[in-house]
DNA sequence: TGTCATTAGGGTAATTTGGGAC
DNA sequence: ACTGTCCAAATTACCCTAATGA
């Protein structure tokens, strides 16, 4: 279910978090990478629940 | 405390401040000598702390 | 109402990935 | 054992103008 209070992020500040361009968040969420919610205007909006578990990503490799 | 906002550094960045190739970059977090964060991309991000860290040098190592 | 930063959209160059080999 | 370079493909960065958001 949804979360009345989950808080969005804009393209900028997912990028700013992955170190990437705005354009290519943009591109991911035209790939189905990470899901995103449009305004009415047509700008997108993450759900930074999400974000922050695409930056933690997978426990790095243990290096044997 | 969070950290919401870690520097990130590309592959080429680091590269540079090792002067090393980026490919060398990619082996090490590939053999889990630096840890990495991926893009939904599959690009790597380097934590820039942890760079600098190693830029200074392992006490524990560098008098052996 | 108007201003100004950000975003969408399209196109092209640069970087990064992955593997294998020397 | 470690690094640099070759390849092809994928991802990302930067250019522009117009629209949206606050």
């Amino acid at each position: 279910m949804e979360r009345a209070s989950e808080r969005l992020l804009t393209p900028g500040e997912v990028a700013s978090l992955f170190r990437v361009d705005p354009k290519t968040v943009t591109r991911w969420a035209a790939s189905g990478r990470i899901s995103s919610i449009r305004t009415p205007g047509g700008h997108r909006r993450f759900r930074e629940s999400e974000v922050r578990a695409l930056l933690l990503g997978e426990p790095s490799e243990s290096a044997t």
